[in-house]
RNA sequence: GCCCCUGUGGCCUAGCGGUAUGGCGUUACCUUGGUAAGGUAAAGGUCGCGAGUUCAAUUCUCGCCAGGGGCUCCA
């Protein structure tokens, strides 16, 4: 329900016209005027329908607040379907409004305007700071009036200037007493982690199932869902993908951007996402602004592009940003690093004229592709994501001439570099199509890894433009993609893939180091710290234990190498190194073993 | 968000209308052992949260939270 109420000098109002047959008969005709009033306009909604009682209850409280507030004798109720754009339908609306005023004529003296009419009204509102208040309830929260009412108040802020001096002191109380009361459970909650997944095909492990097993990352109730928390292992992985994508676009001239993860509503609504999706934006009101979270950069750069006047010579303009971003995905969608609320995105916008994107595409391919190959990414497989021509839920941006004209664009430089794909209508963006690959989870199904898209009117919304060769502005075109992809998911798509035995580069733990008995444990920290200073990741297990038990355990770690000490290798000043192959090689000098794996890892090699 | 499944100490797990089984890990002691789990002992749980049914609920019912599978969605 939303209510608005005027304090008036006085409200004149007439029934005119019936607005639907069903309209509320026997009503006064002619003028009626009401002196020193409180005027409410009501709109009851859908969602009121669920439990009418409790609505008109808090409905009569809150006007009873607004009115000792001010001091008033006398109440209007006014329909006033227009404060909503979901309505409950009419006979519960005014069987509501007529429950109220049964209610409140007790107390005050009460008008109810007619139901279902058009009116004609004047009236004058005293201008005082209490005069004029909205409010918005539904029958949701299930508390105690007192506290309903000075949740509503604590929500609008310049009202409660207003508020009496004694409810503001009882809406304290009560914020203590909740604190008091959540912190022991809350506390509990913090410690509860739930994930599991079954097997995939095969027997694979899922991601998540993974990233328990071998630490990397795990969901708390206490932070929420979507939301994963990434170890240091886990983040170890995260942060090599990433410095390695940023390295690679730097040396293809991308230029790095650091923008906020927020900003004003205003923002999101030039480039049309605010109207798309806000549904599925983190939204923040704060005062009187309306803030997000930003789900995409695009907007973000295209500011930094707008900031200067650009010429011709300045194209292509590459902005890149490994860019942390916000989307409320439906409950049920979430999983494991797949589909997470918050993830971090190599995103990157290339901004060019017209007559470079072939080459550009081409470049940004060729990029994705020597990502691809050094993470070890294969059995990919392209789409080409279309609009659908028929769809009519407003979906994409309304221009099919433009949309033809860019997917024609698209094929053509597709063909031309002899790429296969799939074409699959109804998959682009709202704002241009799409080349996506896909890959196949543990459990075979599909999903979007990486991304190249060309935008044919985000240019437009933002008014992104370029001076060219004879001194007239002219439209750039956009190339959006991303190079790793969001770091979670193909984090996600490695785990699998490799089923946790990750390569080299990119291991958690690329060696571990095992002692046989306590007098190998000098020199063993002595080989590991030289590891650590040449930059590798290696563990010590000194434990007294088997050795089969810790070569056990290495392996069910997925280490790269498992390097063995004992008094031979101490004599000998060697190490006993096994890979992955399970075959251990004996005299292996320390600081040939150390440079060639530094080298392994600068080479990224795959094996 | 919808449908279905799941939720037992840090991890895996048995079980059932009468507060719980075993293993891993942990801690202590013994073992100094050469490449897939050495031995003994101890500590650790209001059985996801809340309500209902019942003399009695971890067990049955409902609601909520979280995870997963399938839809839908994916800027």
């Amino acid at each position: 329900m939303k209510i608005l109420t005027i304090h008036a000098d006085f409200i004149e109002f007439q029934a005119k016209k019936k607005a639907f047959p069903g309209a509320e008969e026997g009503i006064k005709e002619g003028k009626q005027r009401i002196e020193e009033c409180l005027v409410v306009f009501t709109a009851v909604e859908k969602r009121d329908e669920e439990n009418i009682k409790a609505v008109t209850d808090r409905y009569v409280q809150e006007i009873k607040n607004i009115i000792q507030q001010i001091n008033a004798q006398n109440v209007v109720l006014y329909p006033y379907a227009h404060l909503s754009s979901s309505l409950s339908n009419p006979k519960a609306a005014e069987n509501l409004m007529k429950d109220a005023e049964r209610i409140l004529s007790g107390k005050f003296k009460v008008v109810r305007a007619p139901f279902g009419w058009y009116k004609s009204f004047d009236i004058s509102c005293k201008g005082h700071p209490l005069s004029e208040l909205s409010r918005e309830f539904s029958a949701e929260e299930k508390e105690s009036p007192e506290k309903l009412s000075g949740k509503v108040k604590g929500e609008k802020s310049p009202e409660n200037l207003g508020t009496k001096k004694e409810e503001v002191e009882e809406k304290v109380k009560t914020d203590k007493k909740e604190e008091a009361v959540d912190t022991k459970e809350l506390l509990k909650k913090m410690s509860r982690v739930s994930m599991s997944a079954p097997p995939g095909k095969d027997g694979k492990k899922s991601n998540v199932e993974l990233g328990k097993e071998l630490d990397l990352y795990f969901v708390s109730e206490i932070v929420g869902g979507g939301l994963p928390l990434l170890t240091g292992k886990g983040t170890t992985i995260k942060r090599e993908i990433e410095r390695f994508a940023i390295d690679e676009e730097l040396k293809r001239g991308y230029l790095h951007t650091s923008t906020p993860i927020m900003a004003k509503s205003d923002l999101y609504k030039i480039s049309g996402h605010w109207q798309h999706y806000k549904e599925g934006m983190f939204v923040l009101k704060v005062r009187d602004e309306t803030f997000a979270l930003r789900p995409m950069t695009c907007p973000f750069q295209f500011v930094i592009y707008k900031h200067k006047q650009r010429s011709y010579r300045d194209l292509p303009l590459k902005y890149a940003e490994m860019s942390l971003l916000f989307r409320n995905e439906q409950s049920g969608e979430l999983r494991g690093l797949t589909r997470v609320r918050q993830f971090t995105l190599a995103d990157a916008h290339v901004i060019c004229r017209p007559d470079q994107l072939d080459e550009e595409f081409e470049k940004v391919l060729d990029l994705l592709k020597y990502v691809m190959s050094k993470l070890g990414i294969k059995d990919i497989w392209y789409r080409f994501s279309k609009y659908d021509p028929n769809d009519k839920g407003g979906k994409y941006i309304d221009n099919p001439s433009a949309w033809e004209e860019s997917q024609a664009m698209m094929k053509k430089m597709l063909d031309k570099l002899g790429l296969k794909y799939k074409e699959a209508e109804g998959e682009a963006a709202f704002y241009g199509p799409k080349l996506d690959l896909q890959y196949e989870d543990v459990y075979g199904k599909e999903d979007t890894l990486l991304t190249i898209q060309i935008d044919f009117a985000l240019p437009e919304k933002f008014d992104l433009t370029y001076v060219d060769k004879d001194g007239t502005e002219k439209r750039p075109m956009i190339i959006h993609r991303s190079s790793s992809g969001s770091t979670e998911r193909t984090m996600a798509y490695l785990l699998e893939k490799t089923q946790g035995k990750l390569p080299l580069w990119l291991s958690p733990v690329q060696i571990k180091v095992l002692t046989i008995n306590d007098s190998n444990i000098p020199f063993a920290t002595n080989v590991v710290e030289k590891m650590k200073s040449a930059g590798l990741r290696v563990e010590l297990d000194e434990r007294v234990e088997s050795m089969g038990k810790k070569v056990r355990e290495a392996q069910l770690e997925r280490v790269n190498y498992i390097v063995t000490i004992g008094d031979k290798e101490v004599e000998k000043s060697t190490l006993a190194v096994r890979d992955r192959s399970n075959q251990t090689k004996f005299d292996v000098e320390v600081d040939g073993f150390i440079s060639e794996l530094v080298q392994k890892v600068k080479d990224k090699i795959i094996e």
